[in-house]
DNA sequence: AACACGCCCTGCGCGC
DNA sequence: TGCGCGCAGGGCGTGT
């Protein structure tokens, strides 16, 4: 599911619901997550204190708390926020309740439970194991056409696999890694390292503003996707290659081809994509 | 050592 | 209607 859109467009509906509450209570239902769930260092870590920030990096949120620690959180594949009236009933798949001082509870819930939510401490982001490895914010300065041409230098693996590596950019995945490549007219089966300079920087800048524009229009909702406010995202409708397996190319008209990439579908114009 | 593969897990849509 | 199969937005361990 989320992507660096879904996952920012997270970050920013349930910023409003969150900052300055303070967490009363911490109930895990679940623990049997990407990683076991520690409920008595989640509980150490939040109860009692107040939430002062949400951050994003990759795929990841960051909650910020008072005190010395950080909640680390990950959607996996179905992950999602919901606020509710505290005490209401758990729905199924839900793993993990923050009570807050509003009388609200923060639900994660995660059906195929490939999330995360995990206790860092402050200033451990850099060298934590899960996220020290990260390649640079496609939407920030960091990243760029010559971070591109070294990340790729060497490498006999095509662009679109390079471009889900999240040591190489954080963030992109399968839905995005195909969109950007047609948005910048590259054949997902070329060479990372034949690229040439042009095409590189054009790459950058489809990837920055195709993902801006998912940001702004809420992200893709295949199935299940929906933002901390329960709504669905509406950049489904603007995917032009993406799940389109045989029906034309809205820029040439050819039939839009699916293959598979280290084990993952990948869709693209043979038309316009070289 | 840079890759691809298979697995973790549940749910859904499809063909029969 | 029911059943089995394949597939799904991610990430990581393993093997070549």
């Amino acid at each position: 599911m989320p992507e660096l859109p879904e996952v920012e467009r997270v970050r920013l509906t349930l910023l409003p619901l969150l900052a300055g509450r303070r967490i009363e209570k911490v109930r895990v239902a679940e623990t049997r997550l990407r990683a076991p769930v520690d409920a008595r260092a989640l509980r150490r870590a939040a109860a009692g204190k107040h939430i002062l920030g949400l951050r994003r990096r990759a795929k990841y949120l960051l909650v910020d708390l008072e005190g010395e620690k950080i909640l680390l959180m990950h959607l996996g594949m179905t992950g999602r926020f919901r606020i509710v009236r505290a005490g209401s009933r758990d729905q199924v798949h839900d793993h993990v309740a923050l009570a807050l001082d509003d009388g609200n509870e923060v639900r994660y819930n995660d059906a195929r439970r490939f999330g995360l939510v995990q206790v860092l401490a402050r200033g451990e982001e850099a060298i934590h194991p899960r996220l020290r490895d990260l390649g640079p914010e496609p939407l920030g300065a960091g990243f760029g056409p010559a971070t591109l041409a070294t990340s790729a230098r060497a490498r006999r693996r095509p662009i679109k696999t390079l471009l889900t590596d999240a040591t190489v950019v954080a963030g992109i995945g399968n839905i995005y890694a195909c969109e950007v490549l047609h948005a910048a007219g590259i054949h997902p089966g070329r060479t990372a390292s034949s690229l040439s300079p042009r095409r590189r920087e054009r790459l950058v800048a489809s990837i920055r503003s195709l993902l801006q524009e998912a940001i702004a229009f809420g992200g893709t909702t295949l199935r299940d996707f929906v933002d901390a406010g329960g709504e669905a995202g509406q950049y489904g409708e603007k995917l032009r290659v993406y799940g389109r397996e045989s029906e034309p190319c809205e820029t040439c008209g050819r039939r839009v081809r699916r293959i598979v990439q280290a084990g993952r579908s990948t869709f693209y114009c043979p038309g316009c994509q070289h």
